[in-house]
DNA sequence: AACCAGGTCATGA
DNA sequence: TCATGACATGGT
């Protein structure tokens, strides 16, 4: 077992960062989060400034959460009105996390046009199918299948792990990537217009996918995802006033106003509205 | 029984 | 470039 101080001008909250629909293979079980992350399982707790975890170092826990991170800063810098005033103080300590590119992206595709209890269904019967079993202190987790052991296997195994019309769009992702060595650094390396538009080449994803894989796995910031519910709030509260009056408008008008009025860190607010969505 | 969920794709104008 | 409908699955 290890810990960490947090820094106190540094605020963290590691439910609100586990709990707001960024991951998936976390759980809160008798006062631990337990997660799977790749291969690799861990539990953490968070005791006011203290965090403490099993499973892992703690260069990988402060990269993980984004530790390393000004947030602060961040959060001030789209701190811009009285709607995601409130939804920042709600969601205080929020961090998005860096989520393993591979994964990210599969998980993604995994979860369109579904809610989420699904999606993590969906993921985890994946790893168990096609994961590599281990086991943490003493209990059996499946890792993330690699991209051979789903480009590997057939439409039907698929299938069974509930993937619905899903499935062809994983295998033939997983069949692409495969056969490039480190596709990832081409993302990483690109801007954002180019890296989502190449993402968007693979079957599955499309804008929403592409912009949560690059917040989520490659930390690209003015990504701005755009779901049924983040559309909802942007034409409530942003574009239209009341629901009874508005118009509808095309998402990349409501990508454009979030780049403008929340800046280059408008995918951290929009996942701070996000978590705030239920009330 | 329709409708919805962290949408995307194929089709047709 | 844009609308429109189909699509697997499970919950409400």
């Amino acid at each position: 077992m290890q810990s960490l101080e947090l820094e106190s001008d540094q605020p963290f909250s590691l439910h609100h960062t586990l709990n707001c629909g960024q991951v998936f293979r976390w759980d809160f079980r008798e006062g631990w989060w337990h997660g799977i992350v790749g291969d690799r399982a861990l539990k953490i707790r968070q005791d006011g400034d203290t965090l403490t975890w099993n499973g892992a170092d703690e260069e990988f826990i402060r990269a993980y959460f984004q530790l390393d991170l000004d947030l602060p800063k961040i959060t001030g810098s789209f701190d811009r009105d009285p709607f995601i005033h409130a939804a920042i103080g709600r969601c205080r300590g929020l961090r998005l996390i860096r989520q393993p590119r591979w994964e990210c992206t599969i998980s993604y595709i995994c979860a369109t046009n579904s809610n989420i209890p699904m999606i993590r269904k969906r993921i985890e019967l994946l790893a168990r199918a096609l994961g590599t079993k281990f086991t943490f202190e003493g209990k059996p987790y499946f890792g993330f299948p690699s991209p051979d052991a789903i480009a590997g296997c057939c439409n039907a195994t698929l299938t069974e792990c509930k993937m619905g019309y899903r499935a062809s769009y994983v295998l033939d992702t997983a069949c692409r990537l495969a056969r490039v060595n480190d596709w990832e650094r081409g993302i990483s390396e690109s801007q954002y217009d180019d890296a989502r538009r190449t993402l968007m080449q693979l079957k599955g994803i499309g804008p929403k996918a592409a912009d949560c894989i690059l917040l989520f796995a490659f930390q690209k910031f003015e990504a701005f995802p755009i779901d049924v519910w983040i559309r909802r709030i942007m034409q409530e509260q942003y574009l239209n006033g009341s629901a009874a009056s508005r118009t509808l408008c095309r998402d990349a008008e409501i990508q454009k106003f979030a780049r403008d009025h929340f800046g280059p860190y408008c995918g951290y607010a929009q996942e701070y509205l996000y978590g705030a969505r239920l009330g």
